[in-house]
RNA sequence: GUGAGUGUAGCCUAGCGGUCUAAGGCACCAGGUUGUGGCCCUGGAGAUCGAGGGUUCAAAUCCCUCCACUCACCCCA
């Protein structure tokens, strides 16, 4: 028997509801804040996500979906939603539009990892990012927008972990002063931070292992290292949050796995401890636009990933808003009455009314027991007698109670 | 890529060498009402017991291999 791909997993109509609620709370928080979205394809060139994250990121090393189409080139389905987007905003000369431009996108992502809860190979991302403006009220922006996005959805007790890493300018030196401290420990550090140390030396800092946690402890903190631009920017943007009242702490830790980022990173998490905690997450990537060939131009922006947040609507038990039932079934008995079940049917539908019509010629008893499992609101019967007198018997599913009305005045019935 | 756990009908579970021609619950279908659902009662359909191989007189049950799923690590959403 075929099953979905391994870490794929159908969306089955139950779990609707969730998605809508969520795709609901996208569309009102994005038109709150005038974002406008932007859909880029499935697949792009490979080098874009080469270039973007870093060549050392897991992402680029072991996660991409890569193949060579039947042209020769090679082609990967999207592990990310920012490059593709700036991409776009390169390509079709956002730049000459007012800036900041605020696009937002909702989008599959490929990742080759082992699936486990909350993680798939294939999941959907919420993104939004605002290009071309490097004043820190956008920060601030992208934050308040991911985390009102979240109150909006109903969750609570979430978490803004907050950091700044720097720029080109003033990262160097603090890597320098970390390395040096790390150099201090190498017995100590497990092999993936031994690695670290050589390649990728800010994801030291998050490390999970206990021993290497110790060590992170007292390790140089990024904000001791900012130049005075990175630290008033920093400054600016804590006053913002404050102004707009969320809620944050500063995370000496938080460095995110993805190259690109400047300056401001920040996660939201749910506060229940769990493996794949981390709910949305984003930051300042000033440098991406012009390492994928635009002119120099500054952005920000955040991601969140739909599963996990469903995951959490689920265990914080919020209530979601249930699809509307289906208005009537209409159920016959006989050929004629059948007849007459089908063209009263193409009437509702034109009126936009729901309505579904019983199959075959069951009895009326299996008949109506279909309209109750499928949460009929109520069922037309159209029997010898209603075809004669040319009329429906129309049964509320919820009382019980019934009356026979003509066929014509159904639909006018129904929409009251 | 690493480690651990689990695979019995659509779902949940019992059985853990012979009484298994695999049991029960939910869901599904039908009947109990000649034209009336939900509750109840009765009946029905639905499983090569994840796949392949081995041990044995005998395997859902023991062993091996593979596959899948789950959880965790790495990393991320």
């Amino acid at each position: 028997m075929y099953q979905a791909a391994r870490g794929t997993t159908d969306i089955l109509p139950e779990e609707q509801p969730y998605w809508r609620h969520v795709e609901k709370a996208i569309s009102d928080i994005t038109g709150l804040y005038g974002y406008k979205r932007i859909d880029t394809p499935v697949f792009e060139n490979t080098s874009l996500f080469q270039r973007s994250a870093g060549e050392y990121t897991d992402i680029v090393q072991k996660e991409m979906y890569t193949f060579d189409d039947r042209g020769g080139n090679s082609l990967t389905l999207k592990p990310e939603g920012t490059p593709p987007v700036c991409r776009a905003y390169i390509q079709h000369g956002m730049h000459n539009l007012p800036q900041p431009v605020r696009l937002c996108y909702l989008s599959p992502i490929f990742r080759y990892d082992r699936p486990q809860a909350g993680r798939y190979r294939q999941h959907y991302q919420f993104g939004c990012e605002a290009i071309g403006d490097e004043d820190p009220a956008i920060d601030a922006e992208i934050i308040d927008i991911a985390w009102r996005f979240n109150n909006l959805l109903g969750l609570t007790n979430l978490s803004l972990q907050l950091n700044s890493i720097g720029c080109p300018e003033c990262r160097p030196a603090y890597l320098k002063v970390l390395k040096d401290y790390y150099k201090k420990y190498t017995g100590k550090l497990c092999a993936d931070c031994k690695m670290r140390l050589e390649k990728n030396p800010l994801r030291l800092l998050d490390c999970k292992q206990a021993s290497c946690q110790q060590i992170a402890q007292n390790a140089p903190r990024s904000i001791d290292g900012l130049c005075a631009a990175c630290a008033d920017h920093f400054k600016q943007l804590q006053k913002y949050l404050g102004l707009m009242e969320i809620p944050f702490s500063i995370n000496h830790r938080l460095v995110r796995g993805l190259d690109y980022y400047t300056r401001t990173v920040f996660e939201i998490q749910p506060e229940d401890e769990g493996g794949q905690s981390t709910i949305g997450g984003g930051g300042r990537f000033d440098g991406l636009i012009e390492e994928l060939g635009g002119k120099p131009t500054p952005a920000a922006g955040f991601a969140a990933g739909i599963e996990r947040i469903i995951l959490n609507l689920k265990k914080q038990g919020v209530s979601i808003p249930t699809q509307p039932p289906l208005q009537v079934f209409i159920v016959h008995l006989g050929e004629e009455a059948r007849n007459e079940a089908i063209k009263l049917a193409s009437v509702l539908h034109g009126a936009g009314i729901s309505a579904a019509t019983a199959t075959g010629s069951k009895s009326l008893k299996a008949q109506l027991r279909q309209a109750n499992t499928l949460g009929a609101k109520y069922a037309a019967i159209i029997g010898g007698d209603e075809v004669k007198a040319k009329t429906v018997t129309l049964r509320n599913m919820t009382d019980g109670q019934q009356e026979t009305i003509g066929a014509g005045e159904l639909a006018g019935k129904l929409t009251v």
